[in-house]
DNA sequence: ATTTTTGAATTTAATTATTAAATACAATAT
DNA sequence: ATATTGTATTTAATAATTAAATTCAAAAAT
């Protein structure tokens, strides 16, 4: 089979459901009402009336589509699970990177790699002509994929492009009128800050999803298309650095809700020369861990 | 025919080129290193001998491989002409929305687009992916592509991130050292903006290629890699845009040159804050240009 | 007569199958 | 012992195939 026949089946199945909403006798709707209902062509409709009158279920001649018996559910034709959405996928992809230290310069095996993940070879293709778009992966003359990136370079431009945007978000947000939901958004920052400081011993590792929430709230105010999706690439590989890296975890964990408290501070006090130098501290250190975590992975 | 023999033949020409270069009767060197030497896997350069042999000009058998005759320009394989590369399509590809103004929301056609721009559909697939990371087109639920971009919408917000990063850029420049190459560059800019300025009744369509030179200039004082992708896309559209829009062609570059000068000669002054003021003059004036012709074209 | 619905054909796109090319490994010659 | 070749296996690019969408004309219903 070429292509796979799921949207048939699932349509079908859609179709035994709205039968067994009649009653006996009845008569279906024609077939393009069908067709918009289900959101399929008509292609599929005629595909499922076909399959219906061949079960008995209907009677189908011309535009007399008549409901003979109720379907029951051994009628139900079973579904493939759908393959992993590109975001899944991406997830995916990062945490194999991280979590087996792939270095910078392995050969992506696209056969294997589809295996791994289940999904379509020519997916996964798309997937990583996507990702060449940012230098994460290349593609070699001869044919195939490399991992390019994850270098100590890649590390320091992706910071500094971190930096860019997320000054840019700060003046934005310090621009910003009084009445706006952000400032109540960040004094509920500030009080989940200081609840996870007080018993931080034994609720370190909930910071970077605090970490995630405070610089997505901030980002938050810039809305561009281009800066969003920056962003994702962002703070994926920064999640994602956060969830494998564990040395020293508690110290970094108290030092950067310290960065985040000035940080948030100084905008709640909408002091620019204040905000912009606590977020430059925190970025930057932030990208000195990125690095040491790097070279600690020998990823360099 | 699955997979071209584009790599096969001109493998072969490559090797018809090194017994034109030897006497015959001599020895052809091993496969392994005819296969170093032009780059090709062993199982080509066998082939090649394979031919090389039933032609009669190699008598191949093992490891002796003895030139019998010189081969003559009939031997040679004819090429395929390669596909236009990534970026041509990307070329290709602005160049058709903007010369018919395709609206947003049109719905694309792989397998029209790939004939009409000569690459597979695969390719073509691979393309559109990757333009998706930008929001200019996207993938619908039941399959295909529709093309999202080019609204004003989109333009807006291009020409904003382009502000952010240029405004950086700018920063960064002015932060550089008086010996920097720099420097000597945007004094010449200065003074081919001048010399276009003299004679701009006549040379105003110069004017796009020299923007495009200025912009490059400043931008490329950035060195990052998810800045430089992102510019190369900011500057693809400025420049089509440049391309297409002829509506008082004349007065917009006057007003632009000036621009540019101001900016230049605030930089040349080192003044941070000129620079800043004059930078983002021209860049807010650029974006309600762009968004202006977008009206015209009926693509809003 | 006009609108709606269907039948059939065409076009498009997702997936498999096929082939070219790369790679790995064992066998052989130097 | 080393270099080189022969053969088998793996991988990736493209063609072929099939599901599904779309189009258009004919037929039925209003």
């Amino acid at each position: 089979m070429a292509r796979t026949d799921d949207r048939f089946r699932s349509a079908y199945n859609t179709l035994l459901d709205i039968c067994g909403n009649m009653e006996v006798g009845e008569q279906l709707p024609a077939e393009t009402v069908l067709a918009n209902r289900m959101e399929v062509s008509r292609t599929i409709v005629r595909g499922a009336l076909q399959k219906l009158d061949s079960e008995n279920l209907v009677e189908w001649e011309g535009r007399r589509k008549t409901l003979i018996r109720k379907p029951e559910p051994s009628h139900r034709l079973t579904l493939a699970d759908n393959p992993p959405s590109t975001e899944e996928l991406e997830q995916q992809f990062l945490d194999w990177i991280l979590r087996f230290d792939i270095p910078a310069g392995t050969s992506l095996n696209v056969a294997q790699l589809s295996r791994q993940f289940g999904v379509p070879a020519h997916s996964l293709q798309e997937f990583l002509s996507g990702l060449s778009r940012f230098g994460l992966v290349e593609r070699r003359p001869k044919g195939g994929w490399i991992l390019s990136g994850f270098t100590a370079g890649f590390a320091i431009e992706l910071s500094e492009f971190r930096l860019v945007l997320e000054m840019n978000a700060v003046r934005h947000l310090l621009a910003l009128p009084d009445d706006h939901e952000i400032w109540s958004k960040l004094r509920d920052l500030k009080q989940e800050h200081e609840e996870l400081k007080t018993d931080l011993a034994s609720r370190y590792h909930d910071f970077s999803m605090l970490d995630g929430k405070f610089h997505a709230t901030v980002n938050g105010i810039v809305k561009n298309r281009f800066v969003v999706e920056a962003q994702k690439l962002i703070s994926l590989i920064f999640h994602y650095h956060y969830m494998w890296d564990k040395r020293d975890e508690l110290e970094r964990n108290a030092a950067a809700i310290e960065e985040h408290l000035d940080w948030i501070n100084a905008m709640l006090d909408r002091d620019v020369e204040r905000s912009e130098a606590a977020a430059l501290k925190h970025l930057r250190r932030s990208k000195e861990t990125l690095l040491n975590s790097l070279k600690g992975h020998q990823l360099v």
